[in-house]
DNA sequence: TATGAATGAGGTTTCATTCAT
DNA sequence: CATGAATGAAACCTCATTCAT
């Protein structure tokens, strides 16, 4: 088999994430042997590490994938769109709805949260994440406020860093729970947070979408 | 010398407990050797073993620990208190200020929900531990909605679980970030969530705090 | 098994030491997989790693060992004697003679010449004991030269260098072929190195010797 | 195409051991992976294995021309040439000054040496090579017996053995000490061998070079 | 009851070699 | 002829656990 196609390459990478996605997320990171990937993948011992260099180095890929996926979950929209935090969440949930391997995914995100404690590479990555993440959240509340849609008091940037626990919150207990009512889950967390104003015309909008 | 025998047991249980509780925060529950176990303990391998029959009951016995605690840290206080989302968020904050070994547990909150993954028994533990813990909230919550104080359509099942995730966010959070600033992420929390009428009358009761 | 004697620790060393000095010999440093020495030392792999932390470690002290007696066996005496190349050599003849598992020690000892060449710790390690031999050598020829007995114009560290080379030379050999006649070697060597006067003299000794 | 087929396969083998000459003298006939050796000589895995069957092969290949040149540096020269150990000796140093990659080539005949314990065939091979060498050695060191200028009681198989020895044990350290003072080990190697005639003889022949 | 030396299954990784392209 | 991706046996080593003392 001489030089191979640089998609080939990509392609094998991700065919070996995608088997280490599903091990991962059945045993843990930890307890998963490398054997399991091997045959998840179908692939040799030798195949895998052509691609990656150790087990770590699985690891560190699939979590800083997971971590990011999730952190771009909580993005705002384009610059100039005046969201207040009861849309950003709102665009959270369309997200998780919308993902595949939801549950997979959910379920890798709690193990990476726990990696990102003891592994200073992760560490430094989800701090990048998150402080970007929040800060486009801060910018995007500010104009709200400008806009007089938020508590002009409101502090933006532990305010984002509140809409990010909730999604966070979520996650975990979508992950425990597999009945877990995400619609009411959903349009609790969208209410609480909601002052009456806002309540009203987001359950119009809701009952809108449900009856298209 | 069966009194003795007992506190010494549990004496004992308790000192390895401790010493894996460090452990176990350092490195991850599935990094870290039972020499380090037996090293951080002052014990010998056979009186580590005395007292727990393998590594994974003591996994189990510090996951549960910890989860118990964390959802302790959430339970509405005696019945018939008429406590709104705002007053039992502000429990949850008062509570992870007074622990000990605040980080440590946090750190271990993170890994065991992990663990909870993988783990038959932990998945049943914290469905119990969060069916009550969302049982007794939501109570508090009816009778909360029957004096008036919130808003009657909420649904407070869902709300219940809502300010558990905001819970489990922050200890994410606070456990990834060292220097996070608890006070602000309290007050944006209970801003946010409060509706006008609220947020007066609690930072009100903050100030009379601070003063005295 | 509770805390041990310092000798049975020491024991078991030189238990799994015997063990890798037979299997080493047998098959060379790299080609000897630890399973081997498990085997011929009848301990278990966590038994030989609770002593030696890794195989270049055992690969190190076997080397050492074999090396700091080789370069023992051609020290010269006690200060004060008047030896001149010919009794040193004749020295180290006397001494590998004599040395337990002799085949083995100079099939190992040329194996550890071709790792001190890319070990750093071992090259460290000959650097020094060759250098102290040397010197050792070289002012033992200094007080012959003193006497009388030895050539003035001898450079007496290049002949230490060269007394060491014969010492290597025929240890090659000796492990090379079993068959190699040890007695031949020795007299030619000796007889090679002296002047008239010096060989019939040693000649004399030994056949007191052999008579006796 | 016979002929540029055949012209073409020595070149590339000789590419290949050109490389791995580089890197066993670099790290050892058994650390050395093959891929080291594909990547010195710029050719791929397939390439090098058309040319050699296994690496068993490229190993006794280097091992018996390392061998062989070394063995060949003590060569008596032409039929007829009335040397004495002195004169055999001032070859092989005349050789050693001369040869290309010096360097390397003592390192890996340290190497071979080894090798030369655990692989038959290289066993056999060093037999021969030693054996046809002493008997040449041997016959001439008879001629020059015969003439009267060495020892008529010397065993002359014997003292070929020696000179060989001096060969190699120069070799070893020379390999060892790159500072290793080339010409006052030749000189007093031929010091320690010289009769009090020979010395004088020698001596001046050296200062007639030096001088031209 | 406590010790800690010993066990050995099983983990991760390497690397000589092959063979489809 | 050459390529280099793929193979898989086997290497080194760890670590949860046991049990003779």
């Amino acid at each position: 088999m001489p030089k191979v196609s640089d998609e080939h390459l990509a392609a094998r990478r991700r065919q070996i994430l995608d088997a280490a996605l599903v091990c991962f997320s059945r045993r843990g990171f930890h307890q998963t042997p490398m054997q399991a990937i091997f045959e998840e993948a179908g692939l040799s011992p030798g195949a895998v590490y052509r691609y990656f260099k150790s087990k770590e180095e699985i690891v560190r890929a699939i979590a800083s994938e997971t971590l990011g996926g999730f952190a771009g979950a909580i993005e705002p929209g384009a610059d100039g769109d005046p969201l207040g935090p009861v849309e950003l969440l709102d665009r959270f949930f369309d997200f998780i709805e919308g993902i595949e391997r939801r549950r997979d995914r959910l379920r890798l995100a709690i193990q990476a949260w726990g990696e990102v404690l003891h592994n200073p590479e992760l560490s430094d990555f989800v701090r990048g994440l998150v402080d970007g993440l929040r800060t486009r959240m801060s910018a995007t509340l500010r104009e709200a406020q400008d806009r007089g849609a938020v508590d002009p008091e409101l502090d933006t940037d532990a305010a984002a860093r509140v809409l990010i626990a909730i999604a966070q919150g979520f996650a975990v207990q979508s992950a425990w729970f597999e009945d877990l009512d995400l619609p009411a889950f959903r349009a609790a967390a969208l209410s609480l947070l909601s002052h009456p104003a806002e309540v009203s015309r987001l359950r119009d909008d809701q009952r809108q979408k449900e009856t298209s």
